[in-house]
DNA sequence: ACTGGCACTCTCGCCTTCTGAGTGCTAATT
DNA sequence: AATTAGCACTCAGAAGGCGAGAGTGCCAGT
């Protein structure tokens, strides 16, 4: 059945006023808003219709409506409207969008508060994980039994491990082991990175202490790493707010998901190369969320690192409110992160050309 | 009034019993434990002396009895017994502690995560404040508008920054950047990094162009780093397996408090440099915490850091538990991370080394 | 095609009642 | 003097009953 402009009309309301009280609406409300002009009983056969035709649901016989997700996926594609942010809000996010960049892991803890603080929901930062490879290796001798092992990968991040060793090592070894890997550690993927390179890397620089393996283990270590990927939760109790949430078994539940970090990194579905993405309810393939919803915005973290923002939340969730909070962050990160040539550490120039003047992005 | 000794087993039995259940316990439930051979009468009467003495509570006038926070003050103190871990426990943690050692924040939230899921409350990792200097200074030049900062501070620890630059600068530009700050700038504290003192230094080696800021920024904020400390909390959604949690406004505000990462810091009091510490309820400065326990580990990590693991509950916490774990977590730790000759890196040492053999400490 | 009206349904909040665990006290027992 | 048995009393919490109110579905009238 086609639905018609009215119904639309009265499913967004609908949605917007649950999305406002967390209680089902009913007819009356929605003809109070004087929105459209229409009695309380044609609305109410327009939503027995709609209720027929899956968009709405009702807990009990005589209770007001309900959204279903095929009513919230509607509302999402097509009927919520584009929200602007206010300038306060936009203020705050530039405001913290300043703070001085620093380590990855770092970077994404603070987008994590920042984006649970603005949207009032939990978060989830996520880096994506890209097989790197290691673009240059140092060594740093410090003293007879210690040095120090520096690795830049190709996503233009840096690693270091301070090694001590139960032996003493001449600093030629260390030098020359170096420039080994310099040679024959650059470039590849971990997995190439075998037993038998590293016995030809032993055998290159005259090593019999067992030296060049500690120093791939490093290597190693640092490439997985990087290919991991990683997940922080932010301002989970935000959460406990939702009277969604209000059953602590719920809650629980919910949240000891969310603590496990793994499985929020096959969160992503692989395609949508959208700004943002919403998966509601039951779209989650994680059963522990089948009654929540996730909204993902994703951001370019220099050249080959790329990041996404999430927030999770009950069904009943501001999706415009917060997909417009959510593409603002991530626009502002994908700028200050990209900015070629303003670099993390000059914090003179960062200042200055970090606003985001754009208020708004254009439209799809 | 003293105490007698029939009143301390009471009391025990009546903490244990409330530890255990979560309920009110009544003079009936104990006698029926056949531990002392009194009716339920006596111990009734006994029951309202201790409460009279302030070491019970009753919720309302016809329940059964709660302990106080002096009740369980005197129970950590003198009554508890000091409980050994299983030997599946004791494995358990073992086999955790072989984790792979890393950067120190990684660390901290493995050790909380540890903690946190051998305990089953939520943990806090705290990296204690520690002023540090630099010990060691280098810059390791990428290219001609690219280079690798490299710190090694007084505690053992390595950080590093990618500088990219708005312009090019030459290699000898760098090598004497790095040798000036190798003399000006190791074993200094942060506040004597003055801008007179980059003045200086920006003069000795002809930088014109800014550059000894950038690297002398790099420098204050990686000694302000070492010396703010960190927290972690982890497993956070234990807590709403406690039924005094079950109230989701109480979850909500303890939750939220823990979450901000400052309030945390201040935890630990000053003294007491037992090996672990317990407050109780109200002995808590911060109001959150009233009604909840926390216990403390200290444990060392390395010649210059000292890590705290700590452990959030309801005042009826399973102190007894908890301690042992902890201890028996915070004493592994230290024994792994203060191993001078099985370095991190050092995998086949370590797996080799690292079981702590002895199943129990000393006793106080 | 819309609306007013009406009978019907069902949740929720409120009140009452009832039950049972636990107490405090007294008198009997050791 | 200490312990115990017994008993009356208290009170929180569960169970049940009731009414109000919000909302529905449907029909007849505009």
């Amino acid at each position: 059945m086609e639905i018609s402009e009215r119904k639309k009309k009265i499913l967004t309301a609908v949605i917007d006023a649950y999305i406002a009280t967390a209680e089902p609406v009913g007819s009356k409300l929605i003809a109070g808003l004087g929105d459209l002009d229409l009695s309380s009983a044609t609305i109410r056969n327009e939503m027995a219709e709609l209720t027929a035709m899956g968009y709405l649901e009702q807990p009990h016989t005589s209770a007001g409506r309900v959204p279903s997700p095929k009513g919230y996926r509607l509302y999402v594609n097509e009927l919520m409207e584009r929200q602007r942010l206010s300038m306060e809000e936009a203020e705050a996010i530039n405001q913290s969008l300043n703070l001085k960049m620093q380590q990855l892991d770092k970077l994404m803890s603070d987008v994590g508060k920042l984006a649970s603080s603005i949207t009032q929901y939990p978060a989830v930062a996520l880096a994506a994980p890209i097989a790197a490879t290691i673009s240059r290796f140092d060594l740093i001798y410090v003293d007879v039994n210690t040095f120090i092992a520096v690795a830049m990968l190709s996503n233009d991040t840096v690693h270091n491990k301070l090694i001590h060793l139960p032996f003493s090592v001449e600093q030629g070894m260390v030098q020359r082991l170096a420039s080994v890997f310099n040679t024959n550690f650059v470039g590849i993927s971990e997995d190439k990175i075998t037993p038998s390179l590293i016995n030809s890397a032993e055998r290159a620089c005259g090593d019999t202490m067992g030296l060049t393996s500690v120093v791939a283990a490093f290597a190693i270590d640092t490439l997985n790493k990087a290919k991991e990927g990683e997940a922080i939760v932010t301002g989970a109790s935000h959460l406990l707010r939702q009277p969604e949430f209000r059953d602590p078994d719920k809650a629980h539940e919910i949240l000891s998901y969310l603590s496990e970090s793994e499985h929020l990194l096959g969160l992503p579905s692989a395609d949508a190369d959208d700004d943002i993405q919403v998966l509601i309810g039951p779209e989650n393939v994680a059963k522990e969320l089948k009654d929540s919803s996730v909204v993902i915005a994703r951001y370019n973290a220099g050249d080959n690192m790329r990041g996404i923002i999430g927030v999770v939340g009950p069904t009943r969730m501001d999706y415009s409110g917060v997909a417009a909070k959510l593409r603002y962050i991530a626009a502002g990160l994908s700028k200050f992160l990209g900015m070629p040539e303003a670099p993390r550490g000059f914090e003179k120039l960062q200042i200055k050309e970090m606003t985001i003047d754009e208020h708004q992005e254009d439209d799809r």
